[in-house]
DNA sequence: CGCCAATGTTACCGACCGGTAACTATTCGG
DNA sequence: CCGAATAGTTACCGGTCGGTAACATTGGCG
């Protein structure tokens, strides 16, 4: 019996990719611990071994997540070297991937709508992942040579978190299916220093 | 005993309004049913017998909550009649009133993200109003006679559900600082046709 | 007044929640 | 091969969840 071929992996990371999984597809409040260590082909009392509570395991989730998400930005500068303008524009063909490929948005913007409580070991990681992320969006677009790269990249990060929750109220038909269009649009404009850019950008 | 005024309205009523207050306070999933009838100042089974479940009355509220932010374009309509270029700037500054005024973004979408379920007879309601919202605004924009209006209003729409839900997870001073400044940059790059706009919108 | 509908009260249901105790079985490194 | 760490099992705890039954109380209206 047991999983067909998941045991090479230790229960803590088993525990770990479920309950992101369950987070996901039931809310974190709409998820009990039993079943997420059920589901993980383990019991409840390693889960607690392993995280102390729900709330540290919600927390752990997402710091991981967080991590994950983080390589992106060694993707783009990998697929794109010393080239900062393809990359602000492949991180917005990045986003639309996920925007496009996940039913639900951002793991730790969910957790933050999911988590009013300000006291939550999770709001901590959320922020700090944010911050973290519009740093690097606003670097990039310095580099960039984009004009006002600070709006720039607060106007790609609004509308990347805009499409990713907007579709999953309103689904893929939505505002959402605008969201590369609009950050085109966007770059397109704060670029009109270099000359012959602004008419491939009106295509 | 009792409450001290609120004995006027009936407990339907008072039952919406405090369910709408603990939701946003505590999330949809983080208060009970027993909790809400109380703080009305009534009981679980007035509650049951005004809607039916719990499920109901969260897809009531939100019912409520969207028939009250339809309000904004009566408003905009009465506060710049026959001018709807600035009745879409005063739809950027009402949605930067919500943000800056609410530390809980859009109860819709807020409700979206905390209930996954596509069976929840909330998720209805949740769609109807986002469409219809888009379309208003969308409506809106063709008649300022902005250039690509679709695009601009889901650009606009992008960015204000951003902004809300951005504010959840790293606060005012993150990006949804920038909204207003990011929607009339939008604004000014797609009214480009009359002339003398551009100026003031570059402040 | 007397009736009826709306409301309030109390008690209860089964299910599940997050979390713990005590004990056993497994694995793995020295 | 032994000992220690790790993992699994079972049973349990108090609390809360959404939801219901039966009955008592109120209040408005003909």
């Amino acid at each position: 019996m047991r999983g067909i071929c998941t045991d090479r992996v230790r229960p803590r990371q088993r525990i770990l990719d479920t309950a992101r999984n369950l987070f996901r597809k039931y809310g974190i409040k709409g998820i009990g611990v039993e079943a997420i260590a059920e589901a993980a082909d383990t019991n409840k009392m390693t889960l607690y071994r392993h995280f102390g509570s729900k709330d540290e395991l919600i927390a752990e989730c997402l710091r991981e997540a967080a991590n994950r998400a983080c390589d992106i930005w060694k993707d783009l500068e990998a697929q794109h070297p010393d080239d900062a303008l393809a990359q602000v524009r492949g991180w917005v063909r990045f986003g639309s991937a996920c925007v496009l490929a996940e039913d639900r948005g951002c793991d730790l913007a969910n957790a933050a709508v999911e988590l009013p409580d300000g006291d939550h070991p999770a709001k901590r990681v959320i922020q700090e992942f944010k911050v973290a992320q519009r740093n690097r969006l606003a670097e990039l677009c310095r580099r960039a040579d984009l004009q006002n790269p600070d709006l720039v990249s607060d106007t790609l990060s609004l509308l990347l978190e805009g499409a990713r929750v907007n579709r999953q109220s309103v689904g893929l038909d939505g505002p959402c299916a605008q969201f590369v269009a609009a950050a085109e649009a966007v770059i397109a404009a704060s670029q009109r220093r270099t000359d012959t850019v602004a008419a491939d950008a009106a295509r």
